[in-house]
DNA sequence: GAGTGGTCTAGACCACTGT
DNA sequence: CAGTGGTCTAGACCACTCC
C-alpha cells in the first residue's frame, strides 16, 4: 500500500474514531510530513484524498479542518399537490409562502430569490421529453434560491415551458414577474392548465467546475441531479425542470403509498 | 490561472466540443508533459482534476481515456406496488422474477446474487426510525446483485427487521433461504404483515473507499444513498434499508400522482 | 521488453490569512 | 510579518499491461 494511503488511513481512523473532532484543526503539513517521515508532497496527496471523501477542508493561509456536517434541506415529494392545492387559492395567501420556504421551514423574508428568462429551442432530448419537434420555440427560466446573502444557493434550476403554450398570457413571459405567487402552477392555471403528475428522476455525480462555482461547494461534495417532469391532466408534458442540488445539504423524500389487500 | 487548471480546462474543452472523443485513448503524459510545457507531476494534477470529475479516467500500464457514459439502471418506484401485488402470488410465478430484474429487465439467469444475515442492536439512528428502545435486537441482512461475475454490484443494500417480529417464522432468520422468492413484502406476508407506505429519503456523496472498493467505483463518481423506511398497515415501521448506488449507472424514479381539482 | 501510469523526493517560491 | 496552504520542478524508481 502506498505510504499516502496509509496516511490517508490512519487520518481517516482517527476521525471516524472521534479522536480527531469536527472542526478541529490539523497540524501544519509540514510537521504532519515530519511526523509521518514523508515529504510535503507525499503528505498532500494524503489530504487531498481525504478532501476528496470530503472529510476535511482546506483554507488557504489558515489550516486544514475537520469537516462539520451541513444543515441539511429537505425536499419532499408532498410540496407538489401542496403546490397544486395553493395555486387556487387567493392571491394574499399564495404571497406568504413558496415552495423552498416549504422545503426549509424558513420565512420568506429568508429568503433572496433571482430569475432570469430566455427563450430557446428544443434541443433533442427535450424535445423527446415533450413530445415536439427539434427547434420548438421553448422559454428557458433560470432560477436560483439563496439563503439572504449569506451564502451559496439551496439550488439551481432550469426550467422549459412550450413558448407558444405560455404565450397565452404574456405576463408568464416576463422575469419581472418572479417570484409569481402561487408559483408555476399558479401560472399554468391561469392558462386553464392543470397537473395530473409529477415525475422525478434522480441521479448524481460530481460537479463540474461551473458547478462547483455557482453552487458554492467545496471540493469532495457531490451534485445531485433531478429531473421533474410535469404532465398534465390531457396527458401532454408541461413543464421539464432540470434541478441541481448539493449533495452535502439536500436531502429528497418520496413517499409511495400502497393500495391494501 | 494556476497551470494546471489551464491545462485542465483545455482537456475539457476538448472533450465537451467532441474533439476528444468518448473511449479515445490521450498521449501519454510524457508527451502531454512537454505538449504543454511543464513537469508529468503538474500534467498529472490536471488530469486528476478530470479524473475527479469523472471525464477521463487511467488505467495503469495502459493509458489515459476519455470515460464513455455508462449503461443505467433505472429504479423506479412503482417497484413497491409491483412487490407488493406480487407478494401474495404462487410460489412458481414469484420464482421467475425478483425486483431486480424488474428494473433492469434483465433475467434472473443473468444475476448473481448473495446474502449475508447477522445479529446485531439497534443503534440510536435505527431506533429513532422504528420507535423501540436503543439496543433492540434488529435482523441485518447484506445483499449485493451483481450482472453475473462479470462486472460490480448494482447495489449495497443493509436491510434491518425488528428480530423479535419475524421470528415468528423461524425461514426468515436463515440467509440460507435467499433469494425469497417474492422478496421482502412476501417474507412479511408470512407472518401476518402488509405494508401502507415506502419513505425513501435520498442523499449522495463521494464514496468511501471501502465503497469505492466494494462497488467497484472509478474515481470521481457519487454513491447515491438511499434509506428506505417501510411502514405497516398499523403504523409501525417495519423495515428499514440503507442501501448504496453508484451513481454513474443509476436513475432513480419518483412519480407523485395529484389529486383532480 | 517497451511503454504506460504510480509514487516519491527535497526543495523552491508564491499566495493567502490573521495579528 | 509569521504561519499556513498552493504550486511547481526535474528526476528517480516502481508496477502494471501487452506484445
Amino acid at each position: 500500500m502506498a505510504r499516502y494511503e496509509q496516511i490517508a488511513d490512519a487520518l481517516r481512523h482517527g476521525i471516524r474514531t472521534g479522536r480527531l473532532r469536527p472542526g478541529e484543526r490539523l497540524p501544519a503539513e509540514e510537521r504532519l510530513a515530519a511526523r509521518y517521515r514523508t515529504s510535503v508532497p507525499t503528505l498532500q496527496r494524503a489530504l487531498s484524498e481525504l478532501v476528496a471523501e470530503g472529510l476535511i477542508d482546506k483554507r488557504h493561509g489558515v489550516g486544514t479542518f475537520v469537516r462539520t456536517p451541513r444543515r441539511r434541506v429537505v425536499r419532499s415529494s408532498d410540496r407538489h399537490q401542496w403546490e397544486k392545492d395553493r395555486a387556487r387559492r387567493p392571491r394574499a395567501e399564495r404571497l406568504r409562502t413558496g415552495s423552498t420556504e416549504h422545503d426549509t421551514g424558513l420565512e420568506v423574508t429568508d429568503l433572496a430569490f433571482h430569475a432570469e428568462y430566455r427563450e430557446t429551442k428544443a434541443d433533442e432530448d427535450l424535445a423527446t421529453v415533450f413530445g415536439v419537434p427539434v427547434g420548438t420555440r421553448l422559454l428557458e427560466r433560470m432560477y436560483r434560491t439563496n439563503c439572504r446573502e449569506e451564502d451559496a444557493p439551496f439550488a439551481l434550476v432550469h426550467s422549459y415551458l412550450v413558448h407558444d403554450v405560455v404565450a397565452a398570457n404574456p405576463d408568464l413571459l416576463d422575469a419581472a414577474n418572479e417570484p409569481w405567487p402561487g408559483g408555476t402552477q399558479n401560472q399554468l392555471y391561469t392558462i386553464g392548465i392543470e397537473l395530473d403528475r409529477v415525475e422525478e428522476r434522480i441521479t448524481a455525480r460530481p460537479p463540474t467546475a461551473e458547478e462547483a462555482e455557482a453552487l458554492g461547494l467545496r471540493k469532495g461534495v457531490s451534485v445531485i441531479l433531478l429531473r421533474k417532469i410535469c404532465t398534465g391532466t390531457d396527458g401532454r408534458v408541461v413543464e421539464v425542470s432540470d434541478v441541481r442540488l448539493p449533495g452535502d445539504r439536500t436531502e429528497l423524500v418520496f413517499t409511495t403509498p400502497l393500495t391494501r389487500w
